[in-house]
DNA sequence: CTGCTATGTTAGCGCTCCTTACATGATCGG
DNA sequence: CCGATCATGTAAGGAGCGCTAACATAGCAG
């Protein structure tokens, strides 16, 4: 991490980046076969190598699932960040789009989703994925911050439990509701209005309603 | 179910009955090693028997997987039923119990727990499987509509978005932290308090408060 | 007893994960 | 410019798994 070198990518040897590629190869079986569909040997023959080529790159195949759990905290992070946009106009308003981010990353990266949260890839496979989860998890229990400021002193939440509240919310619709998976159930609104709902009546019980309404 | 044979268990043929150990080789297996870690080989070992043994009871090892998440379905129904004894004493109550439950059948049978929400396996996957599903869901809507029911009727909202509210909620904390897995951060509380909290604020958005308190 | 069906075993194909040994392309010291 | 070295690829193969096909046997019906 010196700084990139000047004069070109370095994207040498062989292959080029075949990291890359097999994080790419693996997104797209995933999306396609579900997080257990998916094989070293079928990504490796996507990316247009041998079969143990991907094993120069990573030990083992978990230490690949990790990697694109990685990439998809980071992925969901930036998503966060936009989101939230430091808390503009208000708090709420924030807030709502933050639930709302959830939903849409859940239905429109599932392989991302697959991977960090239903491939049983363990926090603590790596420090970068370690760090990955939690910076996300920062963003999400700021905001609740944020939005419990706007409290009267006497009646605030921990914020800690707001944010794993929340958390859990979002992350039961999205798992039961917000996947295109076979066995749905016929439902009378989609994922992101349930999921607005819920966090309306959760953040009324708090005693907190919208702004200039 | 209409009664044991008096005479004998009828454990006949060869191994006697060897889905039902099947079953359970599986159950102990997922225990151990979670969802996928789970092999129609390694089971016939555990049961003593060859390893395409299971193939005359079970057309293959999604077939397998889905009887185990069926009987899952079956014995949650059959705790949920319990704990919600028909909304006695009164309907908070029976409440409050239903989400405890859940919880701790997520807890004391995460191989079940796993079967049924993790492992992919399909609610289609089967009839009796469909039906024991919904059969639990339109338990946990009863016991919505019956908390309903103590509203005042301009503030009721639709049974079923509650139901699935709550469904959510537990899902989403039981499956984000009411797990012995690895990768946990350490919480300051356990995953049946934090669903308690939840599902209090979230009652309390609906304008239900505890009785007699 | 004879034959049928349910239940089990053995053999084997194709696939996966991963290791070991080997090959080759890029880079660097001289 | 050349050979050494290391990073990156391939080839071969072992062990395990899902599943099928062919065969064997236990229990039951007649």
């Amino acid at each position: 991490m010196i700084g990139r070198r000047p004069d070109s990518e370095r994207r040498g040897y062989h292959h080029g980046n075949l990291k890359e590629e097999l994080v790419k190869a693996a997104l797209e079986l995933i999306a396609e076969k579900g997080a257990n569909g998916f094989t070293v040997a079928e990504a490796a023959r996507l990316a247009g190598v041998s079969p143990t080529a991907p094993y120069r790159h990573y030990r083992d195949k978990v230490e690949l699932m990790a990697d694109v759990a990685t990439r998809g905290f980071q992925a969901f992070e930036a998503a966060q960040s936009r989101a939230w946009n430091e808390g503009k106009p208000n708090a709420w308003a924030a807030f709502q789009r933050l639930g709302q981010t959830y939903i849409a990353f859940a239905h429109e990266q599932p392989a991302y989703y697959s991977a960090m949260f239903e491939a049983g890839v363990p926090l603590d496979a790596s420090p970068e994925l370690r760090l990955a989860a939690d910076r996300s998890f920062q963003m999400l229990r700021a905001a609740c911050e944020g939005l419990i400021a706007t409290l009267p002193a006497g009646r605030r939440p921990p914020a800690l439990m707001m944010a794993l509240h929340v958390w859990a919310m979002s992350h039961g619709v999205a798992a039961l509701f917000g996947r295109a998976d076979a066995g749905r159930r016929s439902l009378p609104m989609s994922a992101a209005e349930l999921l607005e709902a819920n966090m309306l009546i959760y953040l009324q019980g708090l005693g907190l309603s919208a702004p200039g309404n």
